[in-house]
DNA sequence: ACATTACATTCCCATATAGGAATATGTCAA
DNA sequence: TTGACATATTCCTATATGGGAATGTAATGT
């Protein structure tokens, strides 16, 4: 089986980071088209096709007016997504406690170097 | 070009549902590779490849016992995304208060059917 | 009717999966 | 050493991109 289809679920749309700027550019108000190609430099078909996606996820709404078409931030469907994230809010907490802890007893120390990346993952 | 790889950030690594299944059960708690496949019901070299996905982006932290290796959630890695939702937080708060308000209003007429789904959307 | 404007869709293609099957690697026990 | 156990990796394949180019379509102005 291939990768999940962008328009499965939210998690998939927001992958990808133009449409994350789509969406910040839209939250809270409402543009045509050729407003957001023309604020974040992408082509015309490709922002098209990035809406179609989100459209298709719920995360923008669109409105016609006359030859224009309007979209706007659905923010709501960004919920989800914020309230899975929150779910390990209180286990990021503890680990802040715990790197702060250590911190302190490697002060003590004299040693230095806390929080490195994981050393035992062959680069590349 | 094609979709961005898995391991490029954290917003590509939990896309997949179960990486996210995999993040959650090892909130707080360090499993063996076994037990990830027993409790999630997966196949063994599925559980590897995703902890690889996951590890590689630093959702994950393993350690090495004897011929165990034992995967916790790295917590820390998933608040970038949760900040990310978050500042989308006041506009969906701007949205309830406008569903509300609209739903009041219909109340007062006696009409229903608030917040269906995107109507302009051509279905499949 | 015709040209223009504003978007959407289609076609083509290089690339990256995720799952299944098979195999490789590393560790411990006898 | 040999075998069993715990994981990781490789190979294969169907599928879904995202970008670029070209084209389609609907609404407006003259």
């Amino acid at each position: 089986m291939a990768r999940a289809s962008t328009t499965s679920d939210a998690f998939n749309a927001v992958a990808e980071p133009r449409r994350r700027e789509i969406l910040s550019y839209l939250a809270g108000i409402e543009r045509p088209v050729g407003e957001i190609v023309a604020a974040l430099g992408l082509e015309q078909p490709s922002v098209s096709k990035h809406l179609r996606v989100l459209r298709e996820v719920g995360l923008v709404r669109m409105r016609c007016q006359g030859r224009q078409k309007l979209y706007r931030t659905n923010a709501e469907a960004i919920r989800p997504l914020h309230e899975w994230a929150e779910t390990f809010e209180r286990y990021w907490q503890h680990q802040l406690q715990r790197v702060k802890e250590r911190a302190e007893e490697m002060i003590r120390q004299g040693s230095t170097d806390l929080n490195s990346p994981d050393p035992n993952l062959k680069e590349k």
